[in-house]
Formats: structure tokens, sequence, C-alpha cells
RNA sequence: GGUCGCGUAGCUCAAUUGGUUAGAGCACCGCCCUGUCACGGCGGGGGUUGCGAGUUCGAGCCUCGUCGCGACCGCCA
């Protein structure tokens, strides 16, 4: 026991009474009644109370907030009726005997209590802003979280092996950052969007079971859930199959959702396949806490006089529909811009039934005949006010366009109070049987799904070379309200499928797919065993745990919109100097210069 | 790159149809106060309404441009 402290901030109680303590901490908060002053004292575990007399401690005075000080005292029961429920603590006081300002504070840029501050000020003041009880909570259940990984996975036979940071550029996905070479003129590393290639070498090399809380990098544009540098627990296993994979991941979820905020995670978790997924909600991760699943009417409308639904079907498309529960409500602004949504998504219109008044309102009705009619009110168990939504298009665009809209109006109806999400529930499962490939209209060729490295499912592999859109691979989500959590495959382990992929199936032309992975199909020649993985989002995960609005919340230091740092300033200009020893010169500069 | 929203005191916000000297709470400074916990009371300081043009007798408010921040789309194998 040091001199700054016997005890924290939360722990002193009732049972303490009569103690002599020392504590320090951040003057959290101060009220000064003249004779008598009171400080809520503040750490990282929580707050106290501590009562100062200023005839003998005359500083008492002079404390201002986030000053740093150190208490002794004695712990007393606060009299009758001053006890404070709302603190842990709440049942006693520290009777200060003595006073030591350890350090006095700025008066803070903005109150630390409040809510809804700018996020620009509390991004530059960070070291301010974490110590907020939430942050504090958010990076403490963040350890345990990191904590209960790093344990579990241990016992499950893994080895924490570090990789590379300075990796090489491979263009195939996300936009990467570059890192200059001083050693090597003109050339560049790059820091890598995960260590997928790494860890399927570390099975190559026989490490079997590795694992990693592996930091990323991408150089896209930010999200409220996406940072330009992020963390994903990372890992891979040799001689396994996806159901191996299942039954870790779901035991290392089922133990961090129980350590961290007690709740049972109950097991197996559900599967469907992104079929299904497709099918029932528009989207690949949808969030079934929302209900309004999408049904389909291909059948009923194949003969309609509604030509715009026939001709969709004849040419092959889908008619589905949704039922937006109680939004019949819906104002014109509203409609119009649900069209706008469903435009953006790729529909060109938007055709919907408003069941208000006893009757349907809608610009369609009229083509439809009794049948129709009847056949959406039981598919769609339509109601008075209801609002049902179509889109007619091919099976996949059809789907998504109603996904979006799914997510839209469940954003409205929650805003009017008509939709409410319920909380504390965790809906896990796993989306399977992705396509591993799909045709990219903007580069006019087939592109991977995943990765470039995701086995087929075997009995498909007869497809890949007539229709390579049918093949399924051994891809697997883990999704969780809504949010992907993770995903990963079994990969290709010979070298000759492989291949196969870049060259005949993707086009990557030979010499090009020789540099970017010759060393990777070379590693899997050297008698590469079956192996597979999976990575986790790390900061989603806890995010969804703290129940923060945005990942930024549950990082020490994260960046803004424009993957900027305002607390330090970066990214920043270099010397000249700098630049000259790495050979590079900016056009910026000479933009300014011209 | 695009769409939308926001920008007024240190912070959170207000300011009627475009109308006099731009207000409030908190914070800050001074004085008073022995049971507060959003302590209270009295007094005080604090503003280039993001910036720049324009319209107007007159602009925080209208128009255009610009900058900053955020959300979303594109993008994120």
């Amino acid at each position: 026991m040091n001199s700054y402290r016997t005890h924290h901030c939360a722990e002193l109680r009732k049972s303490h009474i009569g103690q002599k303590v020392t504590l320090s901490g951040w003057v959290s908060s101060r009220r000064d009644h003249g004779g008598l002053v009171f400080v809520d004292l503040r750490d990282r575990e929580g707050l106290t109370q501590i009562v100062l007399d200023p005839h003998s401690l005359p500083a008492a005075h002079d404390l201002r907030s986030e000053f740093v000080i150190r208490i002794e005292g004695e712990v007393v029961g606060r009299p009758e009726g001053t006890v404070n429920l709302k603190l842990s603590t709440g049942e006693i006081e520290i009777k200060a005997t003595q006073l030591d300002v350890l350090n006095r504070s700025e008066t803070p840029p903005y109150p630390l209590d409040e809510e809804h501050v700018n996020e620009d000020l509390r991004l530059q003041y960070r070291y301010l802003d974490l110590r907020r009880a939430e942050m504090a909570h958010n990076l403490k259940l963040r350890h345990r979280v990191c904590k209960t990984i790093r344990d579990y996975l241990d016992e499950q036979g893994f080895l924490e092996i570090e990789t590379p940071i300075l990796f090489k550029s491979t263009p195939e996905g996300a936009r990467e950052y570059l890192v200059p070479s001083r050693a090597n003129p003109g050339l560049f590393y790059a820091l890598p969007q995960s260590p997928q290639q790494f860890k399927q070498l570390l099975m190559v090399a026989g490490a079997e079971k590795y694992f990693q809380l592996a930091r990323c990098f991408r150089d896209e544009d930010l999200r409220a859930d996406r940072q330009p540098e992020f963390t994903q627990v990372d890992l891979e296993m040799s001689f396994i199959e996806r159901e191996d994979i299942y039954r870790l991941i779901e035991g290392l979820l089922q133990r961090i959702w129980k350590t961290s905020i007690d709740h049972e995670v109950k097991l197996p978790l559900e599967r469907i396949t992104f079929q299904q997924a497709m099918n029932s909600y528009g989207t690949d991760k949808p969030d079934r806490r929302l209900g309004m699943e999408l049904y389909d009417f291909t059948e009923t409308f194949k003969a309609s006089s509604f030509k715009v639904f026939a001709s969709v079907v004849a040419a092959g498309g889908v008619v589905k529909a949704m039922n937006a529960k109680g939004f019949a409500c819906a104002t014109q602004g509203q409609i119009d811009h649900l069209t706008e949504q469903a435009k953006a998504a790729g529909a060109k219109g938007l055709a919907w039934i408003k069941a208000e008044g006893g009757t349907w309102k809608s610009p369609i009705v009229k083509f439809f005949n009794d049948a129709e009619k009847e056949a959406l009110t039981r598919g769609l168990k339509i109601e008075e006010g209801d609002l049902i939504l179509f889109a007619a298009d091919q099976w996949q665009p059809a789907c998504e366009v109603l996904g979006k809209l799914r997510l839209v109006i469940a954003g409205m109806l929650q805003k009017m109070g008509k939709l409410t999400v319920p909380k504390g529930v965790y809906d896990f499962f796993w989306v399977v049987d992705f396509p591993l490939i799909h045709f990219d209209s903007e580069a006019q060729r087939y592109m991977a799904s995943h990765h470039p490295f995701t086995a087929p499912i075997p009995e498909d592999l007869s497809l890949l070379e007539k229709e390579p859109t049918k093949v399924r691979g051994q891809h697997y989500d883990i999704v969780l309200n809504g949010v992907e959590l993770g995903g990963g495959s079994i990969r290709i382990h010979q070298p000759e499928v492989q291949k196969k992929l870049f060259e005949e199936v993707f086009k990557i032309p030979k010499e090009i797919a020789e540099t970017r992975f010759g060393y990777l199909i070379r590693a899997l020649g050297f008698g590469a065993p079956p192996h597979g993985g999976i990575a986790l989002g790390l900061d989603r995960l806890v995010a969804i745990l703290c129940g923060a609005e945005s990942i930024r919340d549950v990082i020490a230091f994260p960046k803004n919109a424009r993957a900027q740092d305002l607390m330090t300033g970066s990214p920043a200009e270099v010397e000249s100097k700098q630049l000259r020893e790495l050979r590079i010169q900016t056009e910026i500069k000479a933009l300014a210069a011209s």
C-alpha cells in the first residue's frame, strides 16, 4: 500500500465505518456551503463523497473540477436522511483530516457529465472523455472480453502468434495504407487489411491452431461502425471442418456473453442459408428482431392483369411483398422518401397499398382481381392500418430493395413509437451456403464473394466451369442483431484448385497472380493441411455488449469520419527531408507552388 | 465522389414575418451560506452568430460560395 490510497473510490461501505483511509482521485464535483464543503471524489472505479471542514482545511474552498487530490480521513456513516441511494458508496462518506492538491486542472472545455457534446470536442480532449464513467466502463468491458478470448482459446489449444504489420500490397480487396521503404527506394509495404495470408501460411507451417487480436487497416471511407484501423479476433485451424468452427465460436461467444454481461447464450445457434436470409429479409445479415418478413407472390401475379408484375414474372423475375404493420399512416412525403430509397437500391419504382378506412388505397389495386387480393390478405395477414410494399425484379435485386426498405421503415416506426426493438435480446445465428462467386458488372468479370481463398462446397465443384455463380462456398458469417459479427471459411488447400480459380475463374493474368499470390500457391504445394478459420470484429462485438452507438465509443483513441486524430492532429505534413530520404514527391506541394 | 442535416457565449440550447442593445441554464470570476449530492442566494465578466460575398433601409434568420462536423450512398475481396 503506498501513500496515495488505501482504497479505491467505489470500495467503501458501512462495514468500513471507523477506519482511517486514504483516497486519491479527481474532483468530480464540489458543493461549497461556506462552512462545509462536499466533494465527489472520482477514480477509475467510482465515486466517494468527501466532507471537508474549511476551518481546518481552508484549501477546500479552492478545489475545482478535475483537480487531482489526495484525502486522508475517517469513514463515517452518513447522517439520517442524507444517504444517497444512487451511489454504491452512498451510505458512507469520508470526513477529511488531510487534503493535498496533487495537481490543479484547467477548466474543462466541456462538462464531463454532459451527454450530447460535440464529438469533435470529445475527440480533441479524448483523455478527458475517457474519464467519464461510461467510457471507463467500456474500456474495462473491452479488456474483460479480450481476456476471456485469450483464456478460452488458450484452453482450446490455440497459440497467439503475431504477424507482420509491414506487409505487401494485395490490391484485390479494400484500399490499403501504403508505407514507403527507405531501404528500397520507390517500393512500398502495405498495412494488412487482415492477416489472412499469414494465417494460412501458419497452417502450412504446422501451427495447427493460431489466433491473434489483430489490428487491421483499410483506407476506405468511414462509418459509425468503421474505423481505418480496427481489431479482429483472427483465428485459423488445421484438420477441421465447418462444424468445428461453429462449435468453437459458439462456445467462445457463450463464454464472452457470460463473463462480460452475465447473459446466457443458448446453443447451438441456428443456421440459415444465404438463400433463406435473402428470401425472408432481403439481406445476408438480417435483424430478425424487427419482424416484417418478405413473402413471395410470383405465382399469384404470374398471369395478372397488372402488366408490370406479370411481365417481370414472364422474364424470370419474382414479385415480393412485405407488410409494414401499422404504417398506413405514412404521409405522401414518407412514401416519396421510400420510393427514392427503393430507386437508390435499384428499383424502377415502388408499388404500395394502404389498408386504411376499411379499404385499400393504392395506385395499383384497381388492377388486382379478387383472387389476387385474397392471396395478399392471407399471405401478408393484412389488417386495417397496414402498409404493403412490393418489389418486382430478378430475385436478388427484388429481395435487396425490400430488405433496404425494411430497415428504413423500421427506423421510422421506431421514431414514431410504433415499433420497439426488445432490449437484452441477442439474436445470434450463422448464415451459410453463400455463393462462392458473383459476376461483377462493373469489372465485367467473376469475383470472389468473400475472398479468393474460400473453398467451394465439394458437391458443387462440377459447376465451376459452366455455372460458376451456382457454386456455393464453404463460407460462414456469424450475425447478431443485424450486425455481421464475423465471417470465415474453409480454405482451398490444393494449389491446383487455387491456381484454377485465380487464373480461369477470376481471370487474374498469370504474371499478376504469380507476383501477388505466388508464394501462397507455392506454400500450398508443400503439404498444406486442410484448414479454415474465421475473424470476428472485436470493436463491433464490444460495442454491442456496451450498448454503444458507434465503435468509436469502445476504442480508446479513435479517428473521426475523415480518418483524422483530432487530439494529436494526425495525419500531418512531414519534413521535406523525410520525403527526400524516401525519394517521394507530393503532388500537393507542386500544386501549391504553381 | 454524391445526397441530406447541423454550425449562435467554454458547453447545451433559444431568438415570433427579416426589425431596436443577440438571451437562458450550466461552466467561469467575486461575495454569502454547516448536510449537499443537478446544493442554494446575490453580483459580474464573457459573442467577428464558422468564414466570404450578395439581396435589403435593415440579415443570426433569405440567396450563392466556402470551410468544418455528422449520418447515409458509392466504397469496405
